[in-house]
DNA sequence: CAGATCATGTAACCTGTTACATGATTTC
DNA sequence: GAAATCATGTAACAGGTTACATGATCTG
């Protein structure tokens, strides 16, 4: 599980309250893993029971008390550990491929539809990552300032970037294939496909 | 949730056990969507009791009895209201590029090894899908025979293949780029970065 | 005065993974 | 004789999502 580990990795840079990491997430590696509030707090329960992390309580006059979680050197050791190990296979899962899988049902005007969509939001991703992200990622360069940091840091978010454009030119060309889309056969309860030719 | 609704889409195809529907997934949708065995048992369960099934035995001399599952009228419904409405968000998770986020503290010879490993699994991956899978979608074609099925599974296939063919390029193109990063500073516990220079 | 931000979490639920349980037949 | 295939599931656990609870200050 690479949560945890996410975790040491910000807190080895940084010490930082559940509520900064979840910051940090959304800022930097949200492309890539996500994490809600509640799993933040969850998981940092269970780390400062296994010694990873300890505890440091903020006192604020104003505000609630913050926890500051600082990574111990148990913590540190499991971070290193973690990384010279090798990766576990990643995570992909798309209900829009499943919907083009069983999409023949539906209408040409619909499945274009559908199409147009998909490209609205890759286009908003992508720009959401051009923009939020990387303003992000350049300030906490120059916080840190150490650029084998931020040339890591650069090539994650460029692999982001390219592969959104990687998919807005297939997105492209899938819909240039989708003209010359076969019409459907008859279905009972379907008068959609009758537009297209029908069967016969 | 698409678990439950790629299950009707198969179902619509033909009727099949729980059995048959993982060996499906695995043929066909497996890159963009996995499900274990113990799902699509659970989740045929919650489908029977909505009513999106119906069950019929089928008793078998030699081997367990099959329990084949068919769509219902109710079933086709829900299947054709789910396809026109709009998806969900795709899930992305990589414990692989959380490690080259927080790689900086290793040498650059265990980054560039990080970088062959995923390279190798990419393309075992790659072969995967275009032997099994394509295989197995040119056989459902021939047996079903709906062009525009079949032009439509070929789709999210390609996209698949796209895909890797995609990411190894962008591999390369890492991998080049990585010869030129900056060397790390010293930090406590990691004498690692000697090589590199260190900071001087 | 409403809503955002700061800051903590808990509880319930759903999904996904792994292991266990059974037992016959077929293949190496 | 061991392992794979056919065929059904259950149980326990881990991980992820959503809603709820509290309460101050700051911004429009």
């Amino acid at each position: 599980m690479a949560l945890e580990h996410a975790i040491l990795g910000f807190l080895d840079y940084a010490p930082m309250s559940g509520y900064d990491l979840k910051k940090t997430f959304d800022e930097s590696v949200r492309h890539f893993w996500t994490a809600q509030q509640s799993q933040i707090y969850r998981t940092l329960k269970r780390m400062q029971q296994d010694g990873w992390v300890r505890i440091e309580v903020v006192k604020q006059d104003d505000r609630p008390d913050r926890k500051v979680y600082h990574i111990t050197p148990t913590g540190r050791q499991e971070l290193e550990r973690w990384l010279a190990a090798p990766a576990g296979p990643e995570l992909f899962r798309s209900e829009w491929l499943v919907k083009v899988f069983f999409a023949s049902r539906l209408g040409d005007s619909e499945i274009h539809a559908m199409f147009r969509e998909r490209a609205d939001t890759l286009r908003a991703k992508f720009a959401h990552l051009q923009d939020a992200t990387q303003g992000a990622l350049d300030e906490g360069a120059a916080k840190c300032g150490e650029p084998r940091d931020c040339a890591l840091w650069q090539l994650t978010l460029e692999y982001g970037i390219a592969y959104y454009r990687w998919e807005l030119e297939w997105m492209e060309q899938a819909m240039e294939r989708l003209a010359r889309l076969p019409p459907g056969a008859d279905r009972a309860g379907n008068g959609e496909n009758a537009e297209n030719g029908g069967n016969g």
